[in-house]
DNA sequence: GGTTGCATTGGAGCGCACTCACAGCCCTAG
DNA sequence: CTAGGGCTGTGAGTGCGCTCCAATGCAACC
């Protein structure tokens, strides 16, 4: 595998995760400008959210939503691409404090750009250090399991 | 590396956890049956948790403790060994209601052998499916950085 | 036109897992 | 002898991240 193709890789594990918003659904989504929204309901179920979650994370300011003629909310591919990371990095563990002051990084410019790189990198940091502790679990787990396979003693 | 090592490595990393209580601890904990005892901030301090955690635990029933003349908790080493096992149980994710059920079935006897196993195995997926999904966060993380390195835009 | 159904809003409520406050007890040091 | 500090039990409080409620409104189908 060549830098291309890691970087593909990559992008498709961001954008495509199982459970998640898939390439071909973002594609469907930005197939005519027109037409390319989607409502409260076809997002979240998109995003494996409660369409409740939605309306949170647009009051507290992590999205910004525009609306109908009827005044429900339209989300578009941008919105949607913000939703996709917002949710990735929720479920990884980062805190709605910290997505806000990202989402504020980046609402303020180009300039802000190495305090997110510095989150970010921060963030993958604190990714790691999560799965090594997991695959300890794990490995405890499985350890306990052949103590009771072998010789049931709580 | 044979069964044997496998077991004993297995066994390391589920009672030598970074940032747990350390194999020599436990030990120091067993060296004599008179004086293998800790108060609460001693055990709290080797489990990383709050002593109003423990207490905690023990007021919902997770772990049983012996008091001194004085009413303090005294840690013996069965009680350590059990609140490293809740410990780690906890930290990867399982919620407390889980807990509160297998060592009800702990104290039920070895007729639950099974159904622990089953909570067991059932936490391993939950670990494997957990790590991931981290993996793919970890990703993704890595795949933004590496946009950012390249052409920093959003 | 009426009903059904999903949407809207702000605010309240919930579940989890702690975490702390309070009043009182006990031991030790000075 | 007394002051300090850490422990005790119990109840209440906290923070996070949703999740739901109530009242209302539009929209599409029968």
């Amino acid at each position: 595998m060549d830098q291309d193709e890691l970087l593909t890789e990559a992008l498709r594990l961001a954008i495509d995760p199982p459970g998640g918003v898939s390439v071909d659904a973002l594609r469907e989504l930005t197939r005519d400008d027109d037409a390319g929204q989607w409502d409260i309901a076809t997002t979240a179920a998109h995003l494996g959210v409660n369409p409740h979650t939605l309306r949170y994370y647009e009051r507290i300011g992590l999205v910004s939503v525009d609306r109908d003629t009827a005044g429900h909310r339209r989300y578009n591919a941008p919105a949607v691409r913000r939703l996709v990371f917002l949710t990735r990095m929720r479920t990884s563990g980062m805190p709605i404090s910290d997505l806000l002051r990202y989402v504020g990084l980046v609402e303020g410019g180009g300039a802000t750009v190495p305090e997110r790189l510095e989150m970010l990198l921060e963030h993958r940091d604190t990714l790691r250090s999560q799965i090594a502790q997991l695959q300890l679990a794990l490995a405890a787990t499985e350890f306990k399991l052949a103590t009771y396979k072998e010789a049931p003693r709580p």
